[in-house]
RNA sequence: GCCGGGAUGGCGGAACUGGUAGACGCGCCGGACUCAAAAUCCGGUUCUGGCAACAGAGUGCGAGUUCGAUUCUCGCUCCCGGCACCA
């Protein structure tokens, strides 16, 4: 066995080793055992102190811009935020290492429903609480050690954040880009107040447990569907995008080419539907209609049942996946509409899944041709008038299934034997010809609706005057501030009720007026924040020519779950900015990635009522038994518990692990290296106790490594290539090996998982590695600063005191990325796997430049390979260079 | 329901452009060190058969394309995320 370099000292514990190499001014001492506490809290000092990480403009490098997703301050940092942060900021600093200037930010959330919670759960009033937990979420942030330029800190719960919103809300205002129309919430007629979907438990208040009412309110609106072209279409343009969100968002917005045509009705009624397949339009047998509709109004007077129904769809689901899944139902509504086409009469039915809000509320059905219609039909005994055929003119049993792709017209009339794009447009012509139709472009996309009756939120700038109407705050009167000594008690709204805020004067006729009590959507402000951060010190506009010179963002992080709405809203204010000139770019952010769930295993304990208690997996341990079955005891006791599979980590399952227990622990470090070594960045990540200690386990066998080097090692002795030993190049040309996957899983692949196991491969050849002589010893620790320098984006803190402890001086955080030699990968053989007939036999060493005819008299040689190919005729050999031979034999 | 994603050893995962399936880590087994334990170090570890050499099977299920498929195509199953007032 190898005697260790340390025993030679005859030292034990963590006595202090002075080298030659550290002493210097700015040196840590090495000591013997890692101690993560020590180490980290002695370089955050140094961080904090040189402000190594605030960014400056006038830099002469090139600017790159690293967002993560900013945290709403919910009170801890979860393990998602660790997994989000870490992902940000091993970018980051890969990024600076690669000589880019980099700003990332860090900032607050810190509107929303939970804070309003909180308060009507502890009587804390939401601003109170909110600041509170932002300083206990800074402090946690700056313990994992992120590179943040905390200068440009933001809340924007913060006026000095918000009246700038508040500017560009009249701004819009102004250019037509909002307005106000009636829209449907969910009302708690107990609290008196709006509920949020999530407040909504099986149609009942939270707190009330009263049925929630749909009732129509006056709200603000925002027209993002003007900008539903240049939404879509930039979709194209955004590379660095995972595919998936882009189709994700491509489908929101929904564009689609179709039809508006009208239906008039007995009594000069005219009903407006829109479809995508006027190809099926003589195949209509109804028309349904939104139960809210005012042809419906006008009608449930004289009909007792009907006004019956359209009472029972008053308190529906409205989100699109009630719609879907709910029970399609319907009455006739007595009303007869005559089709566009030939005239005919078609009854028109009221229906529950047709929503007033969507289009024109009426929708033409297609039993034949569309699932949904086919069912209604069959339950009410509707026709099915089948109109297209498929194309190869199979047999379909249209009572059995609608068949709803294109195909060929039959029983249309004229359109009779159209494929479904000719009639598309044949009958779309005829419709315009008659005028009782026009080609329409349609968006799923609808606009977007920012007011909420919510305390804490950003005030809306506008007064309701009685002579007149709807008046814009002048601009020299922002911020409207909203008051921070409110404590919410869920009943009513508070702003509402509260006198000194909303009652004032109109600014146009100066007479007495009420101030808007709605505040925006939280997702207002998370639109923009990330320009902000370019300009934040600024008081006098919202943003300034700083902007520019950061934006758009080169790489942004954040969950998966904000496919669709945040990254849409952002986009779609970038847009706005850049048409205030703001900015000019076309697109916030260059380079998305999306990462994945962090989730544990759940445990429980039924309830004798048949509900489930959770418990929390630090209290469980879990075994395997001789039969191969796991069976999972509490800690304290024994008592055995059920398993519930693994869930994201939440508290209604009680399976959260808190990341400070594992700061303390085991340190900052080993908290990173383990989120960015479980698993790639956008699958979900598995909480694994055991995989934190493997975690930790490599730091110190890398600081022990690395210790040994620092005592038996003098200064640095550059490596000569030409002169090593076949052994000293096979680790050399490991370490360059490295270096090249290692760039290119950090940088363009962004698989750190990955890339963390390649240094733990080199990290093991450099524990076996055992030859003597101070070239070896000059390779080796070549491959320490290598691994040093690779592994430092993943464990700042760490990598720092080894930098130190291999002779380096000043930041490792400062220090170039190292460089591939490409004389260092050259090999003279290689191994080659040979097959026969697809199926491995030998693995051949051969020469790195041989030739096509040499391999396969090399593999032919082979005697494993010999004895497959017996009796058999080689009918092809197929060489795949560097890779393999595969022999195809078959018998004569 | 619609849209999106996932499924590979006992477990997390790797295999990047169709080319040696299981890198790396965890767990487990064996050994060294120790009075002993912990820690640490060394070795083994997809399954089946075999002392071994080696052979057979194998990437959720069922087909297909190919000399060759975890990877491409078609048809399924199960699990997860989003669905407009949670953020």
């Amino acid at each position: 066995m190898r005697r260790s370099p340390v025993s030679d000292l005859g030292r034990d514990g963590s006595a202090l080793v002075f080298c030659p190499s550290s002493s210097t001014q700015d040196g840590f001492p090495m000591l013997e055992s890692y101690d993560p506490l020590e180490v980290e809290t002695s370089v955050q000092k140094r961080w904090e102190e040189g402000r190594s990480f605030n960014a400056r403009e006038d830099d002469g490098r090139e600017p790159f811009y690293c967002l993560s997703m900013f945290p709403y301050p919910s009170g801890k940092l979860h393990m998602g935020h660790v997994r989000n942060y870490t992902i940000g900021d091993v970018i980051a600093r890969f990024q600076r290492m690669q000589g880019r200037n980099v700003l990332q930010p860090m900032g607050w959330d810190a509107f929303g429903l939970p804070a309003e919670n909180a308060a009507i759960a502890n009587g804390v009033p939401p601003a109170r609480w909110t600041r509170q937990n932002i300083d206990q979420m800074r402090t946690q942030l700056k313990r994992l050690g992120f590179a943040y330029d905390w200068s440009r800190e933001l809340a924007t719960c913060d006026p000095e954040y918000y009246r700038w919103e508040q500017w560009l809300f009249l701004r819009l205002l102004e250019k037509g880009l909002v307005y106000r129309k009636l829209a449907t919430v969910n009302w708690d007629p107990v609290d008196q107040t709006v509920l949020a979907n999530e407040q909504v438990i099986d149609g009942r208040g939270w707190r009330s447990g009263a049925v929630v009412e749909r009732r129509e309110m006056p709200q603000w609106f925002l027209r993002i569907t003007d900008y539903a072209d240049e939404l879509l279409e930039s979709l194209d343009d955004l590379e660095g995008w995972p595919e998936q969100v882009r189709a994700m968002q491509r489908n929101w917005i929904g564009r689609s080419e179709g039809v508006e045509l009208d239906f008039t009705c007995d009594g000069a009624e005219t009903l407006t539907v829109y479809t995508t397949r006027p190809d099926t339009l003589m195949g209509v047998s109804y028309v349904a209609v939104a139960p809210e509709h005012p042809m419906v109004a006008n009608r449930v007077a004289n009909d007792p049942e009907l006004a019956a129904f359209v009472e029972s769809c008053r308190n529906r689901g409205v989100a699109e996946a009630d719609l879907a899944t709910m029970e399609k139902r319907g009455r006739p509504l007595g009303v007869e509409a005559r089709h566009p086409l030939t005239g005919a009469a078609v009854p028109v039915w009221v229906a529950n899944f047709v929503l007033m809000e969507y289009g024109t509320g009426a929708v033409m059905s297609v039993p034949a041709h569309d699932e949904r219609d086919h069912a209604f039909a069959l339950q009410y005994g509707l026709p099915i008038l089948q109109v297209i055929e498929p194309m190869d003119g199979g047999a379909w049993d249209i009572r059995e299934h609608a068949f709803t792709e294109h195909g060929r017209l039959v029983g249309s009339g004229e359109f009779t034997g159209m494929s479904s794009p000719e009639a598309f447009t044949a009958i779309a012509e005829a419709l315009e010809a008659r005028g009782l139709g026009r080609r329409r472009r349609n968006y799923r996309l609808r606009d977007w609706g920012i007011s909420r009756q919510r305390y804490w939120g950003c005030p809306i700038p506008v007064i309701h005057c009685a002579g007149c109407g709807v008046v814009p705050v002048p601009e020299s009167d922002l911020p409207v501030v909203l008051p921070e000594d409110v404590i919410p008690d869920g009943s009513g709204s508070p702003l509402a009720r509260l006198a000194s805020f909303h009652e004032t004067r109109c600014p146009k006729c100066g007479q007495r007026a009420r101030r808007e009590t709605d505040t925006f959507d939280t997702f207002f402000e998370s639109s923009w924040y990330y320009a902000r951060y370019c300009s934040a010190d600024n008081s006098d506009a919202m943003l300034d020519a700083r902007a520019d010179h950061w934006l758009p963002v080169n790489q942004y992080v954040g969950g998966i779950e904000h496919a669709v709405l945040h990254l849409l809203y952002a986009r779609f204010f970038h847009k706005l900015l850049r048409d205030e000139g703001l900015l000019s770019s076309d697109e916030p952010f260059t380079r998305l990635l999306t990462q994945g769930m962090v989730i544990a295993p759940t445990f429980y304990r039924e309830r004798p009522d048949g509900g489930r208690d959770w418990i929390n997996p630090a209290e469980v341990e879990v075994t395997r038994e001789a039969d191969g079955q796991t069976l999972a005891r509490l800690r304290a006791g024994g008592e055995a518990v059920s398993t519930g599979g693994m869930e994201k980590m939440s508290k209604s399952k009680n399976n959260g692990v808190d990341p400070q227990a594992l700061i303390d622990r085991y340190g900052a470090d080993t908290a990173r290296l383990f989120t960015m070594f479980a698993a790639p960045p956008d699958l979900s990540l598995e909480w694994s106790d055991s995989g934190v200690e493997g975690a930790h386990r490599f730091l110190k066998r890398l600081w022990r490594q690395v210790f040994e080097s620092h005592c038996i090692e003098s200064a640095p002795v550059r490596p000569r290539p030409d002169q090593l030993s076949d052994a000293s190049r096979a680790l050399r040309r490991k370490l360059h090996e490295t270096i090249a996957k290692v760039t290119d899983d950090l940088g363009r692949r962004q698989t750190f998982n990955t890339a963390i196991a390649a240094n733990m491969e080199l990290l093991n050849e450099v524990t076996r590695f055992s030859v003597p002589g101070t070239e070896a010893v000059s390779v080796r620790r070549e491959c320490l600063t290598g691994i040093v320098l690779m592994l430092n984006p993943i464990v700042p803190h760490v990598s720092q005191v080894l930098w130190e402890g291999l002779g380096h001086h000043g930041l490792v955080a400062n220090a170039a990325w190292p460089e591939v030699d490409p004389n260092a990968l050259v090999v003279d053989t290689v191994t080659l796997a040979v097959q026969v007939n697809g199926k491995l036999r030998a693995q051949i060493q051969v020469p790195a430049d041989a030739s096509r005819e040499q391999l396969e008299a090399l593999a032919r040689g082979d005697a494993n390979v010999q004895r497959h190919i017996e009796g058999l005729s080689v009918l092809k050999v197929i060489v795949v260079p560097g890779r393999l031979v595969n022999l195809v034999a078959r018998s004569q």
